[in-house]
This record gives structure tokens, sequence and C-alpha cells, in this order.
DNA sequence: CATTGACATAACTTTTTGGTTATATAACAT
DNA sequence: ATGTTATATAACCAAAAAGTTATGTCAATG
């Protein structure tokens, strides 16, 4: 059960592509995807105030793509990157326009449908 | 050469997300999926304006998500999915996340890298 | 227990987005 | 030539997004 169980297939599609809209997003969800990182780790390559990244991390919570827990004053942010094959699933409509070579990508979906539900997100 | 060769690879990210993050325009890519319409034809579905569509057309334009072309006093409209590839590129530094059922994606992700330039499936 | 550090929230501003109506243009039909 | 169809563009508006500063909260620490 994540954060968007509660959104459309489509406003889920929504958040998440609009999250990804942004390119200092999408750099936070790189950095996460190396490891968790508090708000203040966060912020500290930007410019923008601190509160700006709280509103980005809103929005990439809101998304589904990341979670948080919370450790001592810190909020660690962790990356939950299950998420972006809502994107994947998407993307397999137009595939058939890449060329063969993206038939295999059709095998990759049909594994990732039936193995979906087994992850749950730890703290 | 298309439509953002002029801009950088992040600008262009920021553009397809965010064209893909409107339910109405995913919904038009993919009816240009089937097959070339004109911009009375993308509208008819809808309850918003003729003027509201070509500025969705705009969009999905200026991402290069679709090319267009003058037919008698019609703009039709093709989709050029290739386009979707820089998502799926972009795609690429998270799939170590989906289990490793998606190991092969990185095949076809090296595939697609090589034999780049192909042509769609088109009528 | 007073202070500091980490973060969230509120209130506000500016810019962007997504829509509108009205109008212009160009091709086609009569 | 005139009207009609297809589309674009302009001017406008409301709501959302992305930022700001100021302030509140709560855990850790001297």
């Amino acid at each position: 059960m994540n954060e968007l169980d509660y959104l459309s297939s489509s406003d889920q599609l929504d958040a998440v592509f609009s999250a990804l809209a942004d390119p200092t997003r999408r750099e936070i969800l790189s950095r996460l995807a190396e490891e968790e990182l508090s708000v203040t780790e966060i912020a500290s390559p930007y410019q923008i105030s601190q509160p700006a990244i709280s509103k980005h991390l809103k929005v990439l919570e809101h998304a589904g793509l990341i979670v948080r827990k919370s450790n001592k004053q810190q909020r660690l942010a962790k990356i939950n990157a299950e998420t972006l094959t809502v994107v994947v699933d998407w993307l397999d409509e137009f595939k058939v326009f890449w060329g063969a070579s993206f038939d295999q990508l059709d095998q990759v979906l049909k594994t990732l449908e039936t193995s979906d539900k087994k992850e749950k997100p730890d703290e």
C-alpha cells in the first residue's frame, strides 16, 4: 500500500510526470538513488531556500517517488523507484514505434506485472 | 534534426515530462499512436475549445512528441514517438530498483543506443 | 531550561498553465 | 466574389506552481 493507492491511474501519471518535469526534482531523485539523505543534505547543493526544498520533497512524496522516515531530528528521504514502473507501463503503448529491438521490453513488462505486489517499503 | 535539438538534455526532459503531465495530452498522444489526425478530429471528443486543443498540440510539438504537416486546409498531427526514448534513457538510471527481471531492460536500452534511428510502422 | 539545529508551515509574490472568447487567415466550395 | 471550414493567434482570466521570508515545533545539547 503506497502513497498513491487512492489516486486514479491517470492522476498517478499526472503526479509522477509533473514531479519529473522539474530538473531539481529529477536531480534530487538521482541523488537519492545513491543514498538516503536528510533535508539539509538534499538542500546543500542548491541556492534555493530550505522551504523550497521541502516543497519539492512534498511533490516527490505525493507522487510516490520517495518515502520518508524520521531519524532523531532529521527526516530522511528514501527513493521509492518502483513507482517509476507506472511510467514504464505507460510507455509500453508506444514501444512499437521504437523498432523490433523493443519487443523485449514487452517481456520485461509482463514479468513486472506478475511479480508486482510483494514488496513493501521499510522504515 | 528534430524540434528539440537546440534544447539541452535537461530542457528536453523538462519539455517531455511536462507535456506528458497532462491527461488530455497523453490521451491525444495515444490516439495519434493509432493514426494521424487533424486538429478538428483531435478536438472532437473533448469539451474544451479548439484554441485550447491548439495549445495542447503546440506543447506536444515543442516537446518533439508530434510533428505536423499541412494537407489542404488541415494540419495533421503525427506522433513522433522516438522522442519518448529520452524518457526510457532517463529511466535507465533507476531500473536497478525494479528487481532482477529488469536486467533485461539493460540489454534493450543498449540495443536502442546503437540502432538509434529507425523508422516507425506507420500508415 | 535555554539555546540550537532540523525541519514544516503560513502568508505572500511572481510566473506559468490551461482555459476562455474574439478575431484573423488561408483554403475550399458555391 | 462570397461564404464556410479549418486552424492560429491575441487578449484575457483563474488557478496552480515555484519561489520567497517569517515563524513555529520539536529533538538534541550545553
